[in-house]
DNA sequence: TTGTACGCGTTATCAT
DNA sequence: ATGATAACGCGTACAA
């Protein structure tokens, strides 16, 4: 009820401020900062203002701290949604940053440019010490405003050329002419891909390392066999009911992501459609539960970790740094192919396709 | 190389700041200060302060604003990883809040009381405006300090009683009931169990519906059928290997979340055991690939959406609030229970059981 | 080592 | 509706 300026309970009870403890600890208060900041502090002194702050209850205001400094400590991380991929990026980062006593203010943008941009103003706005996120289109401008005024900013899983950025990613294109060169190495020949977004930069390696796969070895490309799936599930659910659905139809896929695997998968389900027999399935992306399904999905795994712990590099570097005059590195990861039972040898692979064409 | 203050390129480029703004309208800062925040302003004025904010590349300042209202349009929030179900629940809350001008700040803790702690105090240090975590306990003190700033705090997931916030949970109890009387009602009367931490309020909630959906059949409870598998993965592979390993096998199993389900599917495979018909089990968590596995995983799906939403009512309730003088509100949210084909009907299920006691 | 005093960029309170 | 000015809590020269 009473509005005292003593009340102990609950209430408006203004923080206690460093000022305050100066007070209780009959100290001025540029020894009470410099206590707080680790310099070395007369004994005597320090121990009463350590029983001052206890008394009062203080807290350490690091908004305060901020406007002097300009470091908030804070990092934004933007990426298109929480994926198992992106999350487990996000939950490694995090902590490897706690330890140097920061956090991430994460944010998505559901591949939204509208929101991507919103995304981007609040993080300018609240000045985050630093960027990652998934290289987006058409953010250049807000991205250099950032670069202006020295805001280290990294790129991961997909890049946008042109700015200067650190980036860290992985080899899309050798993985994926690895993935689809297991695949005409156990026969295959009409081999059909669900590619993601092609004016995403990732979207068109990975459909790159697909076509080098089939010219090295001379196949012919069939854009029919070429289905843009969205790097999302409906996506990989529709595409390969239009691959399945061909006068030709492949007999084996490579799916460019976890998402439009997870599709297709649930596709081949519904048509009672078996893997390997029926077809031969690849993924890029690996999760936990594919080596525990059925057969098992042979799939492309991206080094997590490894990328977590890179782009953690990075920002320690470029947060060392004074003003931005670190050079720019990319960081190009290799990914592992886990061999599983989606994938089988084709017998006698070309007689059927040769009468037909 | 020169520090002039207007160097054009990067470098220490001094931040535009409302003062600069009203300058170069010719306005006064209270002026541009209204203008920023919506309120009305003569149409002439409008423009001039548009055109300077243009024309500097001025950026707003949180952080000042900050100081000011003490509002940091920032929202802790702490889980212990980011499986996929604490990484849907941040996505849709973090999307909701977006709406409201706020972002969260991501920090894990990996079950670790330590970090609990220390990240406690670095939302405390850094003036969230608001918390949302799972409950940990023995955090009391660091709670309390939040609340008495007038910090709202909202647990979901698990509890720790006797703390004045706001609650979200699901019901474990009965959904838990639930899908051990599915196995019983399909004939199977010995059902092993494998537990999270036992220290933890949900994980003892959902042994307790084990133990009512037993007690309600007139089933006996045989200790050695309950496992504590800890919530994760190694927990649910052993616990799974030494159910198997008992005199008397359980035929079904019920493992309380989707870690331990994942290790106990990991052992059945390593052993070639097929579901269901050498063992029924049942999960709680539901994620989406267990649609795809083979027959499918029957399991409690909780409805993450419903709480990520309810979540953000109660965080808008909340901070519209003067002062921490809502009432707090605990809700608990259904759980469906999603049949697929890991479970089956045991046909004479008490023969040998019958023998063996 | 310690104390004093100023400034960081914004909002809020007054008059006008 | 606007202008002038006082805070907000902290870090840090500077002088002592």
């Amino acid at each position: 009820m009473s509005e005292d300026k003593t009340s102990i309970g609950r209430g408006k009870q203004r923080e206690a401020t460093i000022v305050d403890v100066a007070d209780a600890a009959g100290v001025a208060v540029g020894t009470v900062s410099r206590y707080l900041n680790g310099h070395p502090i007369r004994r005597g002194n320090r121990d009463q203002i350590e029983q001052a702050i206890e008394r009062l209850g203080y807290r350490r205001n690091a908004v305060a701290a901020a406007m002097k400094t300009d470091l908030t400590n804070t990092i934004g991380f933007m990426v298109p949604g929480l994926s198992e991929f992106h999350a487990a990026v996000l939950e490694r980062l995090s902590y490897k940053m706690r330890k140097a006593g920061k956090a991430l203010l994460t944010l998505c943008h559901n591949s939204d440019p509208r929101s991507v941009c919103d995304v981007l103003d609040f993080f300018a706005t609240h000045r985050v010490d630093a960027l990652v996120m998934d290289g987006q289109d058409d953010v250049g401008d807000r991205i250099k405003t950032l670069l202006d005024h020295d805001t280290p900013v990294v790129f991961y899983d997909n890049d946008v050329r042109g700015l200067p950025v650190d980036r860290v990613f992985v080899e899309n294109r050798v993985a994926s002419r690895r993935a689809v060169g297991h695949l005409i190495d156990l026969g295959h020949e009409r081999i059909g891909v669900l590619t993601g977004d092609l004016h995403n930069f990732t979207g068109r390696e990975r459909l790159e390392g697909y076509k080098m796969a089939l010219a090295e070895r001379g196949l012919p490309l069939r854009p029919s066999h070429v289905i843009d799936a969205h790097w999302n599930y409906d996506g990989g659910h529709n595409g390969m009911r239009a691959l399945l659905e061909l006068p030709e139809p492949p007999t084996a896929v490579f799916s460019c992501n976890y998402n439009m695997t997870h599709g297709a998968l649930a596709l081949l389900k519904e048509h009672r459609l078996k893997l390997p027999d029926d077809l031969s399935l690849v993924s890029f992306d690996d999760v936990p539960l594919f080596a525990l399904h059925d057969v098992g999905i042979t799939a492309v795994s991206q080094p997590v970790d490894k990328i977590a712990d890179t782009i953690a590099g990075i920002l320690q570097r470029q947060l060392a740094n004074p003003a931005g005059n670190a050079p720019h590195t990319t960081t190009t990861l290799q990914c592992d192919i886990i061999l599983r039972g989606s994938t089988r040898r084709l017998l006698t692979p070309a007689t059927l396709g040769a009468t037909g064409s």
